[in-house]
DNA sequence: GGTAGACTGCAACTCGTTTGCAATATGAAT
DNA sequence: ATTCATATTGCAAACGAGTTGCAGTCTACC
């Protein structure tokens, strides 16, 4: 689905549910709709056109968001939550997170055939009685920023 | 490798890279060792026998662990950070996440093949200079005690 | 245009995680 | 065993992401 269409797709899931499609709603959304990564709240509100819009209401409208499924969350290793636009509104993808600087980009397609999906799911079904929904899968790594002269697992933390 | 010989692979490798061996990082390792899911620093601390150590060194003794890669993170779905055992340390293994009540439970086993694996990881490194050390698969969805009459995407909060 | 009530901005609050500091315990040397 | 330098701890205060109550505002619908 395109940029354009996610967008016309959500705002009129907002209104078939009965949510109103107020300023701070149709910004956020805008922000999520043009951002090829995962966002955190701060960084969405900083996003924002109109910079009197509330960190409150950037979380709320995340929180009506996620209820609708049209957002999902995607932690960083250990920093704040991290939201992206759901499987229907954006390519199904998966993420490349850098260990070092917390970095998440998006990674276009993926490995697991339908058949290997489809036989892991049976498997839970049936030894866990888990129904999985949804797969996410994390190359945790160096990015190309920070893989150089760094032998050593070191971080950055004191 | 067995729990037993984790625990001894990881107290000679604090003692290797110069770190005391202190009655709150002996009992850390010991629950970590013990536990078969992930678990977040107050879980830790629960367990901890001598329930006098604080969880300052709770978290102190993570961070640790964390830069030796003894141990790894892998969060729920926004909620608190949840430490593991890192791969050499334990069997490779991935999560089946539940989205409603946050619970985490390990999934034995990697359905991604040594050879997609490869073919990823080559594809990342030259498309994006990305270098993976580890990934991570997350399986999300409903576990047994939550999937049961909730046919509504309907979540918890208020 | 007028109206009910859904929604926002604000500010105070919660709670997971971090940090400064004085007191304590560890590992090595004696 | 005893001593010693200092790595490590407990404590309490601080920090920061995320949440919430409330009074005022704006949306959708008439």
């Amino acid at each position: 689905m395109n940029p354009r269409d996610s967008r016309t797709a959500v705002t009129a899931l907002l209104a078939d549910r009965g949510y109103r499609l107020t300023a701070p709603r149709r910004q956020v959304l805008d922000v999520l709709v043009a951002s090829r990564t995962p966002l955190s709240a701060a960084e969405i509100h900083r996003r924002l056109e109109n910079r009197r819009i509330n960190l409150a209401s950037v979380y709320r409208t995340i929180y009506v968001l996620r209820r609708l499924e049209a957002v999902r969350v995607t932690d960083a290793i250990g920093a704040e939550q991290r939201f992206e636009l759901a499987d229907p509104f954006s390519a199904h993808h998966h993420h490349l997170i850098c260990q070092d600087c917390g970095r998440i980009d998006d990674f276009e397609g993926c490995p697991l055939e339908e058949r290997v999906l489809r036989a892991v799911n049976r498997r839970v079904r049936r030894s866990r009685r888990f129904r999985v929904v949804q797969h996410e899968l994390r190359l945790i790594g160096a990015c190309a920023d920070c893989d150089r002269g760094r032998p050593d697992g070191a971080e950055r933390r004191p």
